[in-house]
RNA sequence: GGUCUGUUCAUCUAAGGGUUAGGAUUCAAGAUUUUCAUUCUUGCCAUAGGGGUUCGAAUCCCCUACAGACUACCA
């Protein structure tokens, strides 16, 4: 064991964007790194051609930004291994599949896709499953079958092949999962995975090893769906002669469908009634627009703090965690086993947790641009100050605005509900006497609005609630908000009068 | 089908053999707010089933059930 840095990578590939579970992966790989001063690298896995998205890796970037995952090296910062798209390092992949090659632990095959399909076909007729292995092997066409000059013939006639990896016989091949612990597969069970395609690219398997090896990674954190391929992984670092410097690995549980079975997955999305993705993405054939977490008003800190709860806990009660914060707990061994159901709902609670934790300032800034949308004049004090009154009871950002449109504009309508339960008979005429007398208010503030105004209704021997309530209603459209002296503060005597006077001439009375 | 992994309230989870099995979200009720929401208080709700080991098991072992992942020249 080496002493070296902590370097972990974060691999995704560009077929999309990024979803839940990936950022998770990225923050778990992120937190791990930071709590041991270490580095944190993007490596960008596009080794299958026919699969690449345009956007996808620009989306990939953005999305650990508006996160706040910093990247210490990747294909926008560079760094001592660049580049990191492994497009790039295309030519690097030959000579290592060839090393395996030399060393027996990989062969040509020459089996054309449509061979192996007719081979599934007939395994699966007889109700098994075909895999290339150390028995089936034999029966195929490759290097190792293949009379030398035959296959060398292969070779310089230009025929396609593909290298697989060799895969021992009968062999146990152990590893320790920081997550899981020991686990044991035996190799018998294994096939001979495709290392290098026709196409000159190498696979996943090869090329992720290699440049795990090449960049110095000294751990490897990813999804579950990846521990049935740690038994490849660490044969090739045996093969390649890089066992004392294998990174350790951990194979992090999976997020699984809020309802239903299966583990999230990008289809998910809209059809649940929630985002799966960061950002919002358009789909470059399709043209379909998914949601995204930024769009819908989610703030990022709260999107990682919900994130960072799936799957990992601090061994405290405390559930709300800044990103120094959680890099300063974070532990692999705190990291349970099992699925995590992905809890919609929770992720609001979050949000609402660090949105009434948003200065006034800092909300209004986030509220602007959603006023300026609306065709609001927006004089920033005023803004500040209605965020502070309504952050209690939002949600979303752009709940601010249903919550207190009525500061900026009187309202468009009435609560036929409210009206009909206020707007009584002799309702109308009371409250064009009050707006007469807020005439005559000397200080529009809203205690100095209160004390007269109760005195007034009182003298004259009116309901007080009733009083408040249809206030409310000339004021709101309805029956919600702050303290209602306040938002006559506010909006102003004369505001405050007009919309009274309104109110009487527009709304009819419910018998 | 095979291999691997997992299983504590509806959901996220705590409890490294000994507690009335704890917290959070959701839900319900009450309080506050002469509105609504927030907030506060209270409540409901769990160790998948069966065998062991042990004085004692959510915790260790085995079996069953269930769930999931993987089983491509995809990652």
């Amino acid at each position: 064991m080496t002493t070296s840095k902590i370097r972990v990578r974060f691999a995704p590939s560009p077929t999309g964007p990024l979803h839940i579970g990936g950022m998770r992966t990225a923050l778990f790989n992120y937190l791990f790194a930071k709590h041991h001063g270490g580095d944190f690298l993007l490596r960008i896995e596009d080794t299958d051609q026919t699969r690449y998205v345009p956007g996808a890796e620009a989306y990939i970037m953005e999305a650990l930004d508006w996160c706040g995952i910093i990247i210490d090296e990747g294909p926008r910062e560079g760094g001592p291994h660049a580049p990191y798209r492994q497009s790039e390092r295309k030519d690097l992949y030959a000579g290592y599949a060839q090393q395996l090659i030399d060393t027996g632990h990989a062969y040509y095959a020459f089996d054309t896709p449509e061979e192996l399909e007719s081979n599934r076909m007939t395994a699966e007729a007889n109700g098994e499953t075909f895999t290339y292995n150390v028995t089936t092997r034999a029966g195929m066409r490759n290097s190792l079958t293949l009379p030398k000059g035959e296959w060398h013939a292969l070779l310089s006639s230009g025929q396609p092949y593909v290298v697989r990896f060799r895969m021992p016989d009968n062999e146990i091949v152990a590893a320790t999962d920081l997550i899981r612990g020991h686990v044991q597969f035996n190799t018998d069970l294994l096939d001979d995975k495709v290392l290098f395609k026709s196409d000159g690219m190498p696979t996943y398997h090869l090329a992720n090893v290699v440049d795990d090896h090449l960049m110095e990674i000294t751990h490897v954190i990813r999804g579950e769906e990846w521990l049935p391929s740690m038994p490849l992984h660490v044969l090739l670092y045996r093969a390649f002669g890089w066992e004392s410097t294998m990174p350790q690995f951990s194979h992090l549980p999976l997020i699984l469908k809020p309802e239903g079975k299966g583990k999230l997955s990008k289809r998910d999305g809209d059809k649940l009634g929630f985002p799966v993705f960061p950002l919002a993405w358009k789909d470059p054939v399709s043209g379909e627009v998914s949601r995204g977490y930024r769009e819908d008003g989610y703030l990022p800190d709260g999107f990682i703090n919900m994130l960072s709860l799936l799957g990992w806990n601090p061994g405290t009660e405390q559930e709300i965690f800044s990103m120094d914060q959680l890099i300063e707990s974070f532990s692999l061994d705190r990291v349970g086993k099992s699925g995590s159901r992905f809890d919609p709902e929770k992720t609001k609670w979050f949000n609402h947790q660090y949105l009434i934790r948003q200065t006034d300032s800092e909300l209004a800034n986030l509220f602007i641009p959603f006023l300026q949308s609306k065709g609001v004049k927006v004089q920033f004090e005023l803004v500040a100050r209605v965020c502070g009154l309504v952050k209690d009871r939002c949600y979303f950002v752009n709940e601010i605005w249903e919550q207190g449109f009525f500061f900026f504009q009187a309202p468009a309508s009435y609560d036929e509900k409210i009206v009909s339960k206020r707007w009584k008979d002799g309702v109308p005429e009371m409250m064009a006497e009050i707006a007469k007398f807020f005439g005559t208010v000397e200080n529009w503030s809203a205690p100095q609005i209160k004390e007269p105004f109760s005195q007034f209704v009182t003298e004259k021997g009116w309901n007080f609630g009733t009083m408040m309530n249809s206030l409310r209603l000339c004021l709101v459209g309805s029956s919600f908000g702050p303290d209602i002296f306040g938002i006559c503060e506010i909006i102003g005597r004369e505001e405050t009068i007009s919309r009274i006077e309104k109110a009487v001439q527009i709304i009819a009375i419910v018998p």
